[in-house]
DNA sequence: ACTACGAGACTTTTT
DNA sequence: GTCTCGTAGT
């Protein structure tokens, strides 16, 4: 008896899903149905009564992925999914913590910080500390504090081998004591106290065992060290852990996510046989034998080949431009001509390494009038407007958090300026308090004075200036206090309109010439709240109901920090996508070009110097290679402006990773056409239309050094220091002109010629 | 308390 | 080139 979602699996796919009672982790390739495979075991094991719909757990790690997977599941039965543990990491983690706050040793309206949260948080802390802000930027610390947690690591557990690390752990150790004062929770958190309740508690971590027979994990090539610990713990030795990856597409190793893990899950897990899956549905032949041929070129794989049995297709087609400004307006025209022939905008995607590429994109788009789409950027629990909501809703709700405070206690403005926030700061500081609890003190002290003598003395620093009238300090609290009264009782939509009301906020927005949008975002941020409560109510929490259910506010606050919401509003208009390579991951399109393809971009010239860097590139450009269902673009620029100046690349080594024969040089303009064709025939008679990439860089060498330097791209120099050395690329004129070359023994330098004495070898 | 100007950065990103 | 951040000036 087999059910019908079962059929149409391939052979492969079907042993993953029905696979007994075991470890098991499965290699699935670019577009081999892995989504399908996961969610369809997930069905499977419920529907032969394997395990209730409670009795398992599903990791992801975006939330779009947790959706997408209970949008399928519900698909396939008529099961109640609301009470399933399918979530993010950090969505689960945050529901651990909620049922069992006392044992974690949280508050029970912990708030949960996003980065923005958690920057403000350690620049005022080290403010605080008094902490020299060239020598520790923020940055870094947040950097640091992130990595450790990641790695599981508290502040004791950090090894230091000098100075600067000791000084950061101290760092560290101060900004856990912060976050426990204020009673706030920042993402690495989450998991890192989860994970410790479960290591701590020999009875929670029996019953999460007992009840999840069964560990699915989505995207585990992405997972840290902590959250590998986080699911060991979970899964422990008796219980079934299902992990589907492609180590193939890890382009998070900077991170945090260790590919190590598969091979550790192996190991630790004593798995017997790793599935692959192979067959490819997504992508016509040609562009498959282009990435299996990239990839080829990695040497530390598990070791895959994705094949297809759909038709090779056509070449891929490969655009060199003169400038970054013609590969714009190349794919503007070719996106146009697409559409023409009946591909829907959005069907196509663009793809670059990095968001500074995409303006000159969206300059020629908009020029050419063509609808497009930009992903990355704001999202929309990230806006200030909404941010400043949030904020007071985090005081009513009587969180303890000091950069909601700080955020909004003179916004609108109200009088309280940096010198008051700086005396509750001292009051917190002294009292080992949160800010709010300064400030309550404040009032009660400006009260009590009012009361006791009918007029204001000058000896408390804050009660004076703004007098009990309405002002200051006391105000803002009371404006608080007020509201806590008011929205006593109400749904949580009135909750927050009354919030945005009563705070000035929306008066405020209105008074300002601009501030149409944020209003509108505020109102979205009601409607936004409605929708939440509404799905709460209509799937009853299940077998959940009745344990510490957090209440709507708690719930609606964690929802917005966990979930920062699309990047943009009119996803359902037909436009062309612009976006990063990793921001394509999961992503398929009918066409899909990979722009800026030149050594020092993509791969970016970051990456060269570290370890394994250009292999996580390569495994980018994999990644953006197999997005493409039917055809693909790949186009390079020789010159591009970058930070305000023109820099000159040259073909990036990833067309030699490619097989000649899968590509097709095509060109737009009739007289760059015959120029090229023309010059190529002349250096040889090639009648077949293929790029010629060693060509294509003899051309390029010739045109970039077309000035009277005695330097050539490619040439090999001698540097008195740095020793033996190639070219590999040139900006600049005359006295800013600078050369990069990569040295045979101390890597990729860049060199003003000026200055850099360089002997031609 | 708000505006203006200058300095410095600037790969990739989710939660 | 363009955005953010911090400080100085009004």
């Amino acid at each position: 008896m087999s059910p019908d979602f079962l059929s149409g699996l391939n052979e492969r796919q079907l042993e993953a899903v029905t696979l007994p009672h075991q470890p098991a982790l499965i290699l699935a390739g670019a577009g081999s149905g892995k989504t399908r495979v996961l969610t369809t075991r997930v069905a499977w094991l419920i529907q032969t009564g394997q395990v209730s719909p409670h009795g398992l757990v599903a990791v992801t790690f975006t939330n779009k992925a947790a959706k997408e997977m209970l949008t399928r599941i519900s698909a396939m039965l008529p099961i109640n999914t609301r009470g399933m543990w399918v979530g993010t990491f950090h969505g689960l983690a945050n529901r651990m913590l909620r049922a069992h706050f006392r044992e974690a040793n949280l508050p029970q309206l912990f708030q949960i910080l996003d980065s923005q949260d958690q920057l403000s948080l350690v620049k005022r802390l080290l403010k605080n500390l008094n902490v020299d802000q060239d020598r520790f930027p923020p940055r870094q610390v947040q950097w640091f504090v992130t990595a450790s947690k990641d790695e599981g690591l508290r502040a004791s557990q950090v090894e230091t081998h000098d100075e600067f690390t000791r000084r950061m752990k101290e760092i560290y150790f101060e900004y856990d004591a912060q976050c426990g004062r204020e009673g706030v929770v920042d993402f690495a958190e989450l998991l890192l106290r989860s994970y410790e309740l479960l290591s701590a508690h020999d009875a929670l971590r029996s019953h999460y065992r007992a009840r999840f027979r069964h560990v699915l994990v989505d995207e585990f090539q992405d997972t840290n060290r902590l959250q590998y610990r986080w699911l060991k713990l979970l899964a422990g030795s008796d219980n079934a852990i299902f992990a589907v990856g492609d180590d193939d597409q890890s382009i998070y190793r900077f991170r945090g996510a260790s590919a190590a893990n598969m091979q550790d899950l192996q190991r630790d897990f004593a798995v017997e046989r790793v599935i692959k899956l192979e067959q490819n549905y997504r992508s016509h032949g040609h562009i498959l034998d282009a990435a299996n041929a990239l990839i080829g070129h990695n040497r530390r794989r598990l070791g895959k080949n994705l094949w297809t049995a759909e038709a090779k297709g056509e070449p891929l087609r490969v655009f060199e431009a003169a400038t970054d400004l013609e590969e714009a307006g190349f794919i503007v025209e070719e996106a146009r001509a697409l559409r023409a022939e009946g591909v829907a905008l959005a069907h196509i995607a663009v793809l670059y390494r990095s968001n500074a590429q995409s303006r000159v994109l969206e300059h020629a788009l908009f020029t050419a009038g063509v609808p497009y789409r930009v992903y990355g950027g704001l999202r929309f629990f990230e806006r200030q407007e909404v941010k400043h909501a949030l904020a007071y809703l985090r005081l009513v709700a009587g969180s303890g958090d000091d950069g909601a405070l700080a955020r909004i206690i003179n916004f609108p403005a109200r009088g309280i300026g940096a010198r008051s926030l700086e005396q509750l700061q001292e009051v917190a500081k002294a009292r080992g308090g949160s800010l709010w609890q300064a400030a309550v003190l404040k009032a009660e002290d400006g009260r009590r004075k009012t009361e006791g003598q009918g007029g204001e003395t000058d000896n408390s620093a804050l009660s004076t200036q703004h007098s009990a009238l309405g002002k200051g300090i006391p105000a803002f609290v009371a404006l608080i206090e007020q509201m806590r009264e008011a929205t006593a009782g109400l749904s949580l939509p009135e909750v927050i309109e009354h919030v945005i009301g009563a705070s000035g906020l929306k008066a405020h927005y209105q008074a300002e010439r601009e501030g149409a949008d944020r209003l509108e975002n505020l109102a979205e941020l009601i409607n936004a709240a409605a929708t939440f409560v509404a799905e709460r109510d209509v799937q009853p929490a299940g077998e959940a109901a009745g344990m510490d259910e957090p209440d709507e506010l708690t719930a609606f606050l964690a929802h917005a920090a966990l979930e920062a919401g699309e990047h943009q509003a009119d996803a359902g208009a037909d436009a062309l996508q612009l976006m990063t390579a990793h921001s394509a991951k999961g992503l398929e399109f009918h066409s899909v070009f990979v722009s800026g393809l030149e050594e020092g971009l993509f791969p970016h010239e970051n990456s060269l110097t570290e370890a394994d860097g250009i292999e996580e590139e390569r495994r980018l450009m994999y990644v953006a290679l197999t997005r493409a269902r039917r055809r693909l673009y790949l186009s390079f620029a020789q010159s591009r402006m970058l930070h305000g100046q023109t820099r000159y690349g040259i073909a990036s080594r990833f067309f030699r990773e490619i097989p000649e024969n899968l590509m097709r040089r095509i060109n737009r303009g009739s007289v760059l056409e015959v120029h090229q064709t023309g010059s190529r025939q002349a250096s040889r008679e090639s009648g077949a239309p293929s790029l010629n990439v060693e060509d294509g860089m003899a051309e390029l060498r010739a045109r970039n050094l077309k000035s009277a330097t005695p330097w050539r791209i490619g040439q090999s120099v001698v540097h008195p220091t740095f020793g033996a050395g190639v070219i590999v690329s040139a900006e600049g004129r005359g006295t800013d002109a600078r050369v990069q070359v990569n040295f045979r023994k101390s890597g990729v330098k860049w060199l003003v010629l000026d200055y850099a004495k360089l002997i031609p070898a």
